[in-house]
DNA sequence: GAGTAACCGAGACGGTACGTCACGTCTTCTG
DNA sequence: CAGAAGACGTGACGTACCGTCTCGGTTACTC
């Protein structure tokens, strides 16, 4: 699956507009149905293919719904500023831009939704954004932006965890700047050093 | 389900170690399988019964799993004593018990994957328990236990936020008492008044 | 398949209406489209039910076929006269009503479509309806009705085999009456004792 | 196919023995696998090229079956002798040779399955050898060795006819000179002037 | 103690999706 | 232009599961 770049070049080349459409019926089938209703049948029929073309490029539906709504498009997770307070910030916002869509919902529902081998493939990209997180807040610790006596782990899951419990608790639609700033400065005074 | 009312209507009761065996083997297929990988039949094998008698006390799978994994025994989402910081730390431990088993997460993904009208039904428990943790936290509000520019709201989203991202990275075994008490003593800073 | 009786009075029972409905659209569309262009999706619409009552019936394609076309209703292979003309005549009759439809082309090339190991099985039909030819054939050659050096086995393929011969070339509507008479004209003049 | 004229044509000439290759590795797999179970590309792959070399030469699966099986090298189908034992023995043994083997019966699968547009020309080869049996027929009939009321087009059936049998039985392996004879004896008998 | 109502098991039913496979066509690069 | 590779649409196959239903048979309460 998406194979590293075009070393081998023999053969008819993938048509890179099925690609898109794909993904595009994918997350617009996921938000009109959720993960169950939406059918391969129904992406390839709206993408203007066949269910053959999706199993060409994913192993299944699970593997394509994950693509399609999680694929990172730059490695905006963290923004490093020398401001802990904005960095904060758009770390949660990114969290929310993330998992505030209904597709992102329908999404996770599939992945979980798999036998947990083939899930933990699927979590690295999680896990990478995680460390990423980790790293920029431990830098903070160095920094003296936050007490040395914090363990960043569990700060991280104060970042993305709130926006997961609003999305799941289905109030996603509050998620908005005020929320955020909210958040942020209780988090902060809670870490911030004496 | 209905067996709220025991009537004793007519006719050959229910045998009630078949609801145990049926929960049981739910689980245990949730934890072996996921959600998607357990079948109705296999439930109904194992628990040494048939799937008629598991459509007759569940409307439907996610039903089932919703009742086996999240049945409310007691209601101590909430504890209330005089101490907020060990209140806190309580209702993070009881989200932890909750969510932190491997048959948490397949229950979840059953729920979420639902079609949108069945799932606020569901979704009902949740926010029941999510109503009675702001409460608390309003009461400590009033008693100046916590700054009174605090959204209770965003508040308790650091409660069960944390405890979800954790399971849903694939680490909830490393949440443990050091973990709350770490998550407690921070969020708690967050918000004590100045 | 084709469980031998009722001994087995578990479930619901099958509805009879569906055997019958399936057999009846199968050898329409046999015989309307050919056996590769003739879908189980399409039998199943024919018949107003789903493929997988089909799969509940027979293993597969083939074996639907092979039963819709050659069940045997009576075992009428052979009449059995006083008069060996007039039993040839009926044997040539009774091949001639099995093959020359539409429906047995279509039914053999499923048949004889197959890997050879499920094509033996099939077969068993056949080999006993050739069976009770040669028993006949052979009871004719102790009455004297026919030359005691004969090979019957090779007589019995002379009467089934022209009929093939006919229905292959395409020629099945030429196999009248005046042909089945002249035909056993020739044959019964053949092994007649001199 | 079209290779009959070979003009020369321009560009790069077509590798002869892919054609071989290929015929033999159809004839292999029809043989091990049967008609239905024989893909092209299983084909090409035994043939060490590819399915559009294979489409370049003939226009469907089909068509390639029936000619690697079926194609006429010499038009031997009659022998022509002073004597109508000998000849009628001579093309029974011609059949044979051509049916009695596995290839033959996946052939005649692939040709029979076809809509019945496209079979109709394939089968003006057999309606053409069906022809010269019957033109040897009627001459033998004009020099009285055999009866002139005999019909020779159910005559020819006899010829062909019964080692279409033997084959679609199974029984093509006991299709020997014995058999042959004893057949050839039977029609003889059956057609000779009294 | 006979009825009756609801249970129990087995298994058929329609429906729908899944993932695989083959066919025959098309598109690209290489010889 | 042939050849190899591999994309593409079409469409069938056979399997699995869901949730419903229809049987024969069983168990308790009720009259």
């Amino acid at each position: 699956m998406e194979q590293a770049l075009k070393i081998e070049r023999a053969g008819r080349p993938r048509d890179a507009r099925l690609d898109d459409a794909i993904v595009a019926a994918t997350i617009e089938l996921l938000e009109e149905r959720g993960y169950n209703d939406m059918s391969l049948a129904a992406v390839a029929e709206r993408a203007g293919t066949s269910t053959t073309a999706i199993y060409r490029r994913w192993k299944s539906k699970s593997e394509l719904v994950a693509h399609a709504v999680f694929r990172t498009e730059g490695d905006d997770v963290v923004a490093e500023t020398d401001n802990i307070a904005v960095d904060i910030a758009s770390m949660v916002r990114w969290a929310a831009e993330k998992l505030a869509r209904p597709a992102a919902l329908a999404a996770v529902v599939g992945i979980l939704g798999e036998s947990r081998s083939e899930r933990v493939a699927r979590s690295t990209a999680a896990a990478m954004a995680s460390k990423r997180v980790i790293d920029r807040l431990n830098r903070a610790k160095v920094r003296g932006e936050i007490r040395a006596d914090v363990d960043t782990r569990v700060l991280a899951s104060l970042i993305a965890g709130p926006v997961l419990n609003e999305v799941f608790a289905g109030g996603a639609a509050h998620v908005n700047e005020r929320w955020i700033a909210e958040l942020v400065s209780i988090v902060l005074d809670g870490v911030r050093p004496r």
